[in-house]
Formats: C-alpha cells, structure tokens, sequence
DNA sequence: ACCGGGCTCATACTTTAGGATGATTTTGAA
DNA sequence: TTCAAAATCATCCTAAAGTATGAGCCCGGT
C-alpha cells in the first residue's frame, strides 16, 4: 500500500535489532555463567529452548493464511422485497447510465424507444448498451435482461 | 478418529523420542567440542540455528492451517416453489410449441439458436414468434419475455 | 371423409439490433 | 489543474428480428 521503503522492510529492520539485542543478551549470559561452570548444561537448554521458540514465533508470523473456499449455494426469493445485488452490480462495473438503459431494455423497450425516454440520440443508445454487453460478456439485449434479473440487478 | 490410544499420541511419543536421540547427540557434540575450546561459539551458534528450525518445523506441522471461509454466493435462478400460473396461461391461448419458444426465449436464445434446439428451421421459430407476440399483444420478443415472469407463465 | 388447428417451411421484404471505430464534451477524482 | 472515465453522437456495415403471405403435412373431432 504504502510505497515508502523504511515501511515496507519494518519488519526486517525489526528483526535485525532484536537478533542483535539477543546476541548482546546470550553474550552477557555467557560470561555470567562461565563463573559458574556447572550451570553449562542449563545454558545450553535455555538457548536451546529459547531457539525453539524462536523459530515457532518466526513460521507463526512468516505463514501466510491458507485460503479455502466454500462455494455455498443461496437461494434467492426475489418476488417479495426486492434488494438490488449491489455486489454483483459493483463486480460488473456498470455505469450509471448503462444499468439505466438496462433497465428499460428489461421492460422490453426497443433502443429507440429508451432514446425518446432518456431524451439522448439512438446512437447513444446503441454505444451504452455495447459497452454493457461487453461488460456483462453477454450477446443479445435478451440474455442481458436474464442475467440481470438472476443476479438481482434489476427486479 | 482412531481410538486407539496409542496412536493418538503417536505423535507425541515420536518427538519424546526424538527430542532424547537430539539430546544424546548434542551431549556427544559437546564433549567433542569441549577438547577444542576455541568451538564454543560456534557450537552455541549451531544449537542457536538447529532449534530455530526445529521450532519452525513443529509450528509448521503442528499449527493447523489457518483457512479463510469466503462465502461465494452461487444463485440459482428457480426460486424454491415456482407455480406456473395455468390461468394466464389459458387465457393467452398459446400452443405448446409457441411456449417452448418463449420458455427458450426467456433464456436469451436468439432464434437461431432456438430453432437448433427444437430440430426445426429458423423460418419456422420465426412463425411461431409473430404468432406468439400476436397472442401476447406485444410488439418484440423482449416484451414477450418481461409479460410471461410478470404473469407467472415462465419462472 | 372433411375440416380446422397446430406445426412445419419457404420467399421476400422492412426494421431493429449490434459491431467497429472515431470524435467531442462533461465530469469527477487525484 | 490535469487526467481518465463517462457520456454523447456519428457513420458504415452486418446480423438478427420481425412482417406478410402462401403452402404442405398431420392429427383429432364431427
């Protein structure tokens, strides 16, 4: 997202320092317990363990997520209390101007006709519903008003 | 799902187990190592390395995968207790092979593609479409199409 | 046997839809 | 302000849809 660079390695700078800040620390252990010889072996552990975790912290954060999907089927009951799909009408990435004239062309106007209504040149007309073909990947002005309706776009 | 108790820890066992050879191994490490006293650091560093990947590995095989449930709508376009409405139907008076061609009409087949679904000749689905539009008093087939999901004649 | 309706197909024609491309203006967001 | 997308309109052309009319075939009812 953000393409400042001292950002985007923060994390790799944050693990550099606190490797560094660990080497200090096994240092300063290491020369206490050289005094005591006999705790060598709980020095050894204590790295060991210390490690370990380590290394269970680091895969934790590195892993990413696996993503499963799950298809799940919904029933749609669209005759009482229509709501249009506004998620499906985003995916689409119609204009405000196409899913009006897709609107019309769903109550089975001609290209003329919605050019008187909307007061704009057949032309227009025959671009925008070009364009809403395209994005819809559709052919007919007929299988633009069943996708529409089955995804909810139009009543 | 085994319930043998066992194998249900199976797995535990297993790293006890291993988890003992390793200590052997680093105990044997260390005698070694201690004759060449110079190999201090390094052995620390190679236990440093060792159980940071050991902790790699048990998080990487002990973690469950973490799974991102995306809900992915799939619309079916028969609402649940769909009724033809046999009343319309008989008042429009239309024969069974000019409701087939709605019915396929409706699913924003060309007439091309209709009449390859029927086995018929184009000429012909075009016979049945005026005499369709001519019962339905409807001007194009678009229309035909929003009258017949308005009345309940085609889902 | 005869008749009518449904189904089929054909020809000829008009209208509408759709594709491809280019241009201009408006407008909304960076 | 500047830039991209949206909206507008045009021309040229092809494909599809729709209209009109006529004709042959089959099937069920009278």
């Amino acid at each position: 997202m953000t393409s400042n660079p001292l950002a985007k390695h923060k994390l790799t700078i944050l693990y550099g320092v606190s490797l560094a800040l660990l080497l200090f620390l096994l240092k300063w252990l290491e020369l206490k317990l050289m005094i005591v010889n006999h705790a060598y072996e709980a020095y050894i552990g204590a790295v060991a363990i210390f490690f370990t975790t380590l290394g269970i912290w680091i895969s934790l954060k590195l892993t990413k997520p696996k993503t499963v999907f799950v298809e799940k089927a919904v029933y749609i009951n669209q005759s009482p209390g229509f709501t249009i799909n506004q998620t499906e009408l985003d995916k689409l990435g119609l204009s405000k101007r196409e899913l009006e004239v897709l609107q019309l062309m769903a109550e089975g106007l001609s290209n003329q006709e919605i050019s008187e209504r909307l007061f704009v040149s057949l032309n227009t007309i025959k671009t925008h519903s070009a364009k809403l073909f395209e994005k819809m990947e559709v052919k007919r002005r007929t299988q633009a008003v069943e996708m529409a309706k089955r995804l909810c776009i139009i009543p």
